[in-house]
DNA sequence: ACAATAGTGTCTTTCAGACATTATAAT
DNA sequence: ATTATAATGTCTGAAAGACACTATTGT
């Protein structure tokens, strides 16, 4: 803003503009990846399945406004929501993107380990966990911005430790390798998954005392924390440009 | 937006947001990056320097008021204008970024060629070219808003032809490689830099019947346009994990 | 002749892709 | 035994870093 305001302009003056947030929180669920949607209960759209989100209210950020409606969809507290990782997407601000009025929109993508299934927390009676690949037509532009959010997730795979933000605490590599396939939906070869993971400084750091979680079948794995790095030096890239 | 507007919820209910571009409008001159800056009239922050930027109007998506501005603010046409690249960077939402009122503001960059020193079209008497590097404290939260964009082209070099953005319609690879220099801070090895360009399918295209620009001294350079291609596999990265 | 910039070629190191092999568990 | 998953090792090829060398201009 800022360089320009009209002398004397008045608020007031003209329709003013509704600011909300809308979320594509994402989590990795039996090797598919998944995000929260909500059922609408009212016009326009009413029925549709849509991103979460809400109000930014007046006195509160727009980040402040993605966390709380975080916890208020998934039934958490904000406390356990804090630890999640949520980022900004983009605006979306399409002078027709909602009927009703001129709403300007800031998108946040959350990566959350998997949960259980959510509790209708706020005022969204039904909340569910959706294949985020084939979420049918979702209401006004969230489509769009599904497809926004699930393209920059794998963008940020490649070259940043984000994938673990999909994982409990404790992991083994095989989780994290199947973050790797499920957002980018290739196969990985798994020595050099391994290779590359280890050998990057602070990506993981291996849970000493070694306790090892079983799979089910086949041999034990050891478990992983997430390091202090945030970056990675150089990327992990995937096999193609591939955006799905 | 959008999921859970409250049930008759009035838009002139409480005080309304104003929403706003703001434009960190880079290029490169005499080997080191410049941003566009223009001087503050009234208060707040009266005589201070700030981005370029304004009002977002009912009609029009931030996409648009940003072009609009930047053609404004740089004197040029809305034609010439909207051959340069123009991106969302990101929204600034705290809620006491402007003491006038609620302002949330949409930032984008822009990449622009070497242009002659803007003359004031717009409202803003006096705006000019200042070193990205040393702007001195800005109006508003500018400061953060002009790092993240130097942060943000930065990191897009690396993975992105982005760099032939700051280039005339007919460049050398000097003028090229000046671009990553200057942008990130450090020096590139000529040869190796000639090397990834020219080998990375569609980043530039050689000017057949190659004419060829001096610089003054030395051997003249061939020209080359910037190519179809958009990204860069693999990317290009930059020697240490820097920042400025 | 010399300085300055453009361009070529080569050696070496790093790293990713491919894939064989061993290890340890459940059935 | 068989199957399933985890982990190690090795070979190869692609690409980056370092750097020597040639080419073509102005002064």
């Amino acid at each position: 803003m800022s360089a320009n305001a009209p002398a004397g302009y008045d608020p007031h003056a003209f329709e003013p503009f509704a600011v909300t947030v809308d979320l594509a929180v994402f989590t990795v669920r039996d090797s598919r990846l998944h995000v929260l949607l909500v059922e609408r209960g009212a016009d326009p759209y009413k029925g549709y399945w849509a991103l979460p989100g809400g109000f930014v209210l007046p006195r509160e950020s727009a980040e402040s406004a993605a966390r709380r409606e975080l916890a208020e969809e998934t039934g958490l507290t904000e406390g356990t929501v804090s630890a999640f990782h949520l980022e900004q997407l983009r605006t979306y601000s399409d002078p027709d993107r909602d009927p009703r009025m001129r709403v300007v929109s800031v998108a946040y993508a959350a990566l959350v380990p998997d949960l259980p299934e959510p509790r209708g927390g706020g005022d969204a009676a039904s909340a569910r966990w959706w294949d985020a690949r084939t979420p049918g037509p979702l209401a006004f532009d969230h489509d769009r911005i599904l497809a926004d959010a699930h393209d920059r997730i794998g963008a940020k795979l490649e070259y940043s430790c984000l994938a673990t933000a999909f994982c409990p605490p404790e992991f083994t590599l095989g989780e994290l390798q199947q973050v790797y396939e499920t957002v980018w939906g290739v196969e990985l070869d798994r020595p050099n998954f391994r290779r590359k993971v280890l050998t990057t400084p602070g990506f993981v750091q291996a849970v000493e005392g070694s306790p090892r979680r079983t799979g089910g079948r086949g041999k034990p794995a050891a478990l992983y924390r997430a390091g202090a790095a945030t970056a990675l030096h150089p990327p992990l890239l995937r096999p193609e440009g591939r955006s799905t």
